[in-house]
DNA sequence: TCTGCAATTGAGACTCAGTCTCATTTGTTG
DNA sequence: CAACAAATGAGACTGAGTCTCAATTGCAGA
């Protein structure tokens, strides 16, 4: 399936849950749904902004915010954290859940999804009579690549910039 | 060991980190040392200052924050994501590692360790070729208290409303 | 196609957590 | 006890994100 093909059924199925809403297609919201799906992967909102900015489309930043909102609602995007002080936000094709390792040295961020974590974290809740609806999981460590060329892994105060709000692996 | 002789070895645990590192024990980090271990468990920084402002200590936001950086380098303070768009911290105390389930309609935060989850971790990270550090997992979802109550569980979508109704610290 | 009007937009004010600056104060070491 | 580096407080600043409101726009119905 084209780029393009796919990019405008996002459009479509955008348009459907609008419609459901009692809300507007808009040309912005269009705008930004094209913009999503045809070349962002993880990303910031200010991010998004600035592109739409770039294409020489005059967004606002309020609109940007309203319209991830939406897309949030609709189950279109995500919204994760990825180990920064702000959020990202991923576009969702199609069916997978996944969770992140971050490289704190280079920034690269490795998906995954794991059947048996899943099921494990089933378990655990089911123990505490605790009811799932979302999870999130951060690995953050070094790549592969940062490996090989030598990088250590977090030196305390990278940890410290970088991996705010993670706890300790192996002590 | 009773309440305050703990909380006075933590104390002195700081002040070693500090000398340590050529820093000065001064006493608005004692104030804080003490306000954390002696009362707090999950706790915001703003909550924190207002909590020494009762108290009558007049410590200003920047040694609250400046000095919570420096428990968390010293490895006897996490930060911590529950959820919520800012940090929350906790004293560690005794190095148990451990995640969180937060219950979406009342806040409440149970706190789990399993070490076949973190073996699986191990093991996906091994299969990536990634070197872990820290980790970071929230699930979100419904406690069994809320579930009881007759409680829904929330859409992905609410979950950024948790703490709508949290309490103003701020000045 | 035209119209009515609720939904939407943009500009910019605002919030809020967190950081920074710098003049003044304080703890430590000799 | 003096010297002086480290620390503090007040408040300015930052940056992500939210809100307000007058002007605009999409769209359902005539
Ligand atoms: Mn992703
Ligand atoms: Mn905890
Ligand atoms: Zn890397
Ligand atoms: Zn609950």
């Amino acid at each position: 399936m084209p780029h393009t093909v796919r990019t405008e059924k996002e459009i479509t199925r955008f348009a459907g849950f609008l419609q459901d809403q009692g809300l507007k297609l808009t040309t912005e919201r269009t705008a930004l749904v094209r913009e999503i799906f045809a070349t962002h992967y993880h990303f910031e909102a200010d991010e998004l902004l600035f592109k739409m900015k770039e294409k020489g489309l005059k967004i606002s930043r309020a609109t940007v915010y309203r319209t991830l909102e939406l897309l949030v609602k609709s189950g279109m995007v995500r919204r994760v954290h990825l180990g920064e002080d702000h959020y990202h936000y991923e576009h969702v094709t199609g069916n997978s859940h996944h969770d992140h390792l971050i490289c704190t040295t280079c920034g690269s961020v490795i998906e995954f999804h794991d059947d048996v974590l899943e099921q494990r974290q089933r378990e655990i809740c089911e123990r505490k009579r605790f009811t799932p609806t979302f999870h999130n999981l951060q690995i953050l460590g070094l790549c592969a690549d940062c490996r090989k060329k030598g990088e250590l892994p977090d030196a305390p105060d990278r940890v410290k910039m970088i991996g705010a709000g993670a706890t300790q692996l192996r002590k």
